[in-house]
RNA sequence: GGCCCCUUGGUCAAGCGGUUAAGACACCGGCCUUUCACGCCGGUAACAGGGGUUCGAGUCCCCUAGGGGUCACCA
């Protein structure tokens, strides 16, 4: 049988961000929906701009998202090793190999000549492309330049008048004329391979199936079909996804505010969440199902519904979603996944003081209002914030009846306190005095809370206690007296 | 500029020759409710333009326009 196989190849160059996410997470759906594997592969050739840091929060990110692999950096395998720059001899083979073949040559043109190369086609209307001059050197050429202690680069050399075409799993069948591509550097001077040979040599080594990738490198893939020809590797499928563009339709970069995964988990998304809202970036399943665990993603998936068409990130789906996934958490879960943001926060002192039925009180009441868990700091600081009055709130302790429904609320107060039970005592002071719901709860709120709108009143209630409810109903008193 | 890709409501998107052109987010309205939020119900809103092909085109072909990607000894 033909087994699957697929990888996702970040170069560590920077945090894991959303486009890379995407495709990580495509490569996962799709070997998981086949039964295949996925492999994790480092490409760390830009040794300049390469880090282990970035390799490492690369992989924490993909951990944090819940996204696996079966072989690579991390976890081993039979295709080793999994960062390139640990595999420079292998490279080295199959270079030597395409020069012995005359499908490459060295090129000892310095950066300047091939600058100024450029600017001259520039100037004359052309597209600029290596004219091929180090192409014919003669044996005396090349001992001369050698000599003088000139590293040369190594060049593919690209046949002329060739059509190559790709069979792009989304996007159909693609083609493209050798003859606008010009030589091109497989590798460097200081003998590292570049990008679009390292490619080709780990994905045939590796046994990779299917190359699914972003599409900024459609136009990559004519020179590295013309690679897998010279080395007689069988070529694997192609699968081009589209772009995710920020709101101006450009390329999602920094510019778009938060494009790293863990700035995300640090603005309190959840991986689900996340994930669920990727994959419908792109591609959609075939019910009208938005909101879909992982399971069913993997079940639904297939590259045939992957959209051509690049997709704006939408920040106020993502919202919608991050808050469906945090109303179906039962409180329990909830209350420990929010616990870091609180431990993180002003108010650490008082929820460590929380009981633990006092604290699953305060999630509780919050719930419904997340969008983001981080947002249970901003929703929980009426309980701990010393009170003061909106304008809105003076005027409706000003009624007529609030005074009455204060003394009754003093009065009526239980030692101990548990919301359902506050609630029914607050219904049953509107009972006595013949008052309408609203007018009892409304003053009470003000007093309590400074504020007209608010989390549950019970619960607010339940929290603060008996002593420090009556405290601040006395304090709204005075304060009304002093007007 | 050359090459390549893309084009259904503000956004994500279904549709794969015949539909009243789905659904979701956002927005607006209503209901629920102590408030806000949640939830529920309903509403506004789209086939970029022009030519063909066809009995019939959002769906097929061509052109135009717009958007994007890529043309590195970065990936």
């Amino acid at each position: 049988m033909n087994q699957i196989k697929v990888r996702f190849a970040p170069s560590p160059t920077g945090p894991l961000h959303i486009g890379g996410a995407r495709s990580a997470l495509f490569n996962y759906l799709f070997a998981r929906h086949y039964g295949g594997a996925l492999v994790l592969r480092i490409e760390d050739t830009d040794v300049e701009r390469s880090s282990r840091e970035y390799e490492e929060e690369i992989i924490a990110s993909l951990r944090w998202l819940g996204i696996d692999w079966d072989e690579g950096v991390g976890k081993g395998g039979e295709n080793g090793p999994y960062r390139q720059t640990e595999r420079l001899p292998v490279y080295r083979q199959y270079a030597e190999l395409l020069l012995e073949q005359g499908d490459a040559y060295y090129c000892f043109c310095s950066e300047e000549t091939l600058e100024e190369e450029r600017q001259a086609m520039l100037a004359q209307g052309e597209t600029p492309r290596y004219s091929g001059r180090c192409r014919h050197l003669s044996e005396e050429e090349r001992a001369s330049y050698l000599a003088q202690g000139i590293k040369p680069a190594v060049r593919f050399q690209v046949p002329p008048r060739q059509i190559y075409v790709v069979d792009d799993l989304v996007r159909g069948r693609v083609s493209f004329e050798s003859d606008g591509i010009g030589d091109f550097v497989i590798v460097r001077s200081d003998g590292l391979p570049t990008y679009n040979f390292a490619v080709v040599i780990d994905d045939a080594l590796m046994g990779i199936t299917h190359v699914i990738r972003a599409e900024e490198h459609l136009s990559n893939t004519p020179r590295q079909l013309m690679i897998y020809e010279a080395l007689h590797f069988k070529r694997p499928e192609f699968a081009h996804i589209s772009l995710i563009l920020g709101n101006d339709r450009q390329k999602m970069s920094k510019r778009h505010g938060a494009t790293s995964l863990m700035q995300y988990r640090e603005m309190g998304y959840l991986p689900e969440a996340l994930v669920n809202f990727l994959s419908l970036l792109g591609w959609s399943p075939e019910g009208e199902e938005q909101i879909m665990d992982i399971e069913q993603i993997i079940a639904a998936f297939s590259l045939e519904r992957v959209a051509k068409s690049p997709a704006v990130f939408d920040l106020d789906k993502l919202n919608w979603m991050n808050g469906q996934y945090i109303r179906r958490l039962d409180v329990e879960v909830l209350a420990e996944r929010v616990r870091p943001f609180l431990m993180a926060s002003p108010y650490r002192a008082q929820v460590e003081a929380l009981s633990p039925q006092h604290y699953l009180w305060l999630v509780a009441m919050v719930k419904d209002r997340l969008v983001s868990l981080s947002d249970v700091v901003k929703q929980v600081s009426v309980v701990f914030e010393p009170v003061s009055y909106a304008a809105d709130a003076l005027e409706v302790l000003q009624n007529e009846n609030t005074p009455l429904v204060l003394q009754a609320f003093i009065a009526s107060l239980p030692e101990s306190l548990e919301p359902e039970a506050v609630k029914q005592q607050l219904k049953m002071i509107g009972k006595q005095h013949k008052l309408k719901p609203r007018d009892v709860f409304m003053p009470l709120r003000c007093a309590l809370s400074g504020q007209m709108h608010g989390p549950e009143l019970p619960s607010l209630i339940s929290l603060w206690g008996k002593e420090e409810s009556i405290k601040r109903v006395q304090h709204s008193l005075e304060v009304l007296a002093g007007k």
